[in-house]
DNA sequence: TCCTTAATTCGGAATATTCTGAAATATCAT
DNA sequence: ATGATATTTCAGAATATTCCGAATTAAGGA
């Protein structure tokens, strides 16, 4: 695929971006330029088109589908995969979402319910310690309970509980704070 | 300081935990020890307990600080600084939350903006590709506009919107979704 | 079946990150 | 100032990650 100047830059900046949020450049790349296209894409074109090796997008793409971005789709007289991203932002930000939360914090909740099961023959920690690790552990759960109920709502309902929130502190907090906002007004 | 037990899988869960959130193992374990220490400790210190060189806790350090995680206190009649972490998982949580923000989506809305300001010269790029560019720009700006709104919500507001949310959300997803949960029952 | 093309696996090269230890710098008491 | 202790800097060693390309496996036709 022929890249023009700015699709180009978009994607460097999302291989840049991506390796800040625990992705690899190549799959940050990847979701770039499938985002961009907007079409679906045969594996070898992106490998052209990224200058990466054939291989490195067969990896990268099994991992961009383990997060539920990018879906295979196939052309009619191409026995190749194409691959598309999920172009709505709402739907790609919650399946990263869902995904870090079964990754990394499901799992730490339950490292940290060990530690709280094994403190009990631990004789040489403090009352105090193990009290910290149970506030960081029903922390973690509170949140990730939380998380799961507002997840299973329906997307209109969402939206309007964001607003809400948005409004309740544009009513509150300007009290507090006359400073002028620098940014150039959104919304 | 004499670490138990389970003090130190605590440690080490957290070592591990932090990589896959950017910071480096030496940076999550530092955290971790002083947030189990509960009290203030020197540097050497804590390169002696975590079996570090005493450079790198200077440098973690630095990094620690950076995001706000934890504070500098000082000990009568003992010149090193000691650290102590930030215990209120609320204030550390939104510490970094800020910190990402500042650091990482300001940075990148302002890259997308630049592309979109580019496109207009760019005559290789299709008026679609541009359009989600532009979706992506918004949605960004938009979500961290919010976040800014709620964020100045002081702590006992922004609690009690996040129950409310929880609350419209066991209220209404149930309906559609009888699938029995297999959490033991939070809360 | 056999041949062609697509996709994946995997050893190790290339690259990037983290960590150490020595040297430099800073801080404070005498 | 001088010395003692604390902290930071930084070059390069140690380690970890990413990436390539050759080899392998899979999937279709003919």
């Amino acid at each position: 695929m022929q890249l023009s100047p700015v699709m180009e830059s978009f994607i460097l900046h999302w291989g840049e971006m991506g390796s800040r949020w625990g992705l690899n450049r190549t799959v940050a790349q990847i979701y770039a330029l499938l985002y961009v296209a907007g079409t679906p894409l045969p594996a070898d074109e992106i490998a052209g088109t990224l200058k990466v090796a054939r291989s490195n997008v067969s990896t990268s793409i099994r991992e961009l589908q383990s997060w539920g971005l990018i879906a295979r789709t196939h052309a009619i007289g191409d026995r190749r995969d194409h691959f598309v991203a999920e172009t709505d932002l709402w739907t790609a930000a919650a399946r990263v979402a869902d995904a870090r939360k079964r990754r990394e914090i499901d799992p730490t909740i339950e490292a940290l319910a060990g530690c709280l099961s094994d403190a009990r023959t631990d004789d040489a920690i403090g009352k105090d310690a193990v009290a910290r690790i149970r506030a960081m552990h029903d922390f973690l759960e509170a949140a990730g309970g939380w998380y799961e109920d507002v997840r299973e709502l329906p997307q209109s309902k969402l939206e309007t509980l964001i607003k809400m929130g948005a409004k309740v502190a544009r009513l509150e907090a300007p009290a507090k704070k006359p400073k002028k906002k620098k940014g150039k007004g959104r919304r």
